[in-house]
DNA sequence: CGCGAGATTGACT
DNA sequence: GTCAATCTCGCGC
């Protein structure tokens, strides 16, 4: 993956190269920008974990889109998650944002995360990052990579070392190694194994 | 430090 | 009705 090749079309491929290619890009908004950290991808029809294994619904509908767009959904009754859509229009397919480091408006996301007990913790787990944001389920399809938009992708330079592990959390696939982090950042959640895993 | 449980709502089986 | 791509707090070692 070529750091001059434009996002969206790195985007637009297997959704594992497009999770590296996310960390270390910018995602900015609402007042606060992150340096992503820790992402997972998800496979679509193919991968068990994923919300758009048994199809097309009206929740998953952006994994089926372009690449490129905001796919956020409500978990657990009480916190939004973020995902970029990647792959060709029609096939589902995305990456998750897990961990994020703050690298401005670290007071507007401090205000966002009041439980925050350190600066690392800020944009520290999927819903924690997209509360720092202020994202919400109203930024579901947004194209992250229009350079007017409100909430928007930058893509920087590509960390010297990506690791790679199991996904935190998903009782399926539970040994695929679709995490990716920046190792060595402090903002990367803990691995914690899902409590009904299928191994 | 690790483990366990509660919170709380929408989506889908 | 069941489960969920989570977070936080409290307890025990």
């Amino acid at each position: 993956m070529g750091e001059r090749e434009p996002l969206r079309q790195v985007l637009t491929g297997h959704p594992t190269d497009a999770a590296r290619a996310l960390l270390g890009a910018t995602l900015h908004g609402r007042g606060v920008s992150v340096r992503i950290v820790e992402v997972e991808a998800y496979c679509g029809e193919q991968d068990p974990a994923s919300h758009a294994y048994r199809g097309r619904s009206r929740r998953n509908a952006v994994m089926f889109g372009p690449a490129g767009h905001l796919y956020a959904y409500f978990v657990y009754g009480m916190h939004t998650c973020v995902n970029v859509s990647t792959g060709p229009d029609g096939v589902a397919s995305a990456v998750l944002l897990r961990a994020g480091e703050v690298l401005s408006g670290l007071d507007v996301a401090t205000a966002r995360r009041p439980t925050a007990r350190r600066t690392a913790d800020v944009a520290r787990g999927p819903a924690n990052l997209a509360a720092a944001l202020g994202l919400n389920l109203s930024d579901n399809g947004a194209d992250v990579l229009d350079p007017a938009a409100e909430v928007r992708l930058e893509s920087v330079r590509p960390p010297p070392q990506v690791s790679s592990g199991p996904r935190v959390g998903v009782s399926a696939a539970a040994d695929v190694p679709w995490r990716f982090w920046v190792p060595g950042s402090v903002a990367v959640s803990a691995y914690r194994r899902a409590p009904r895993a299928i191994s």
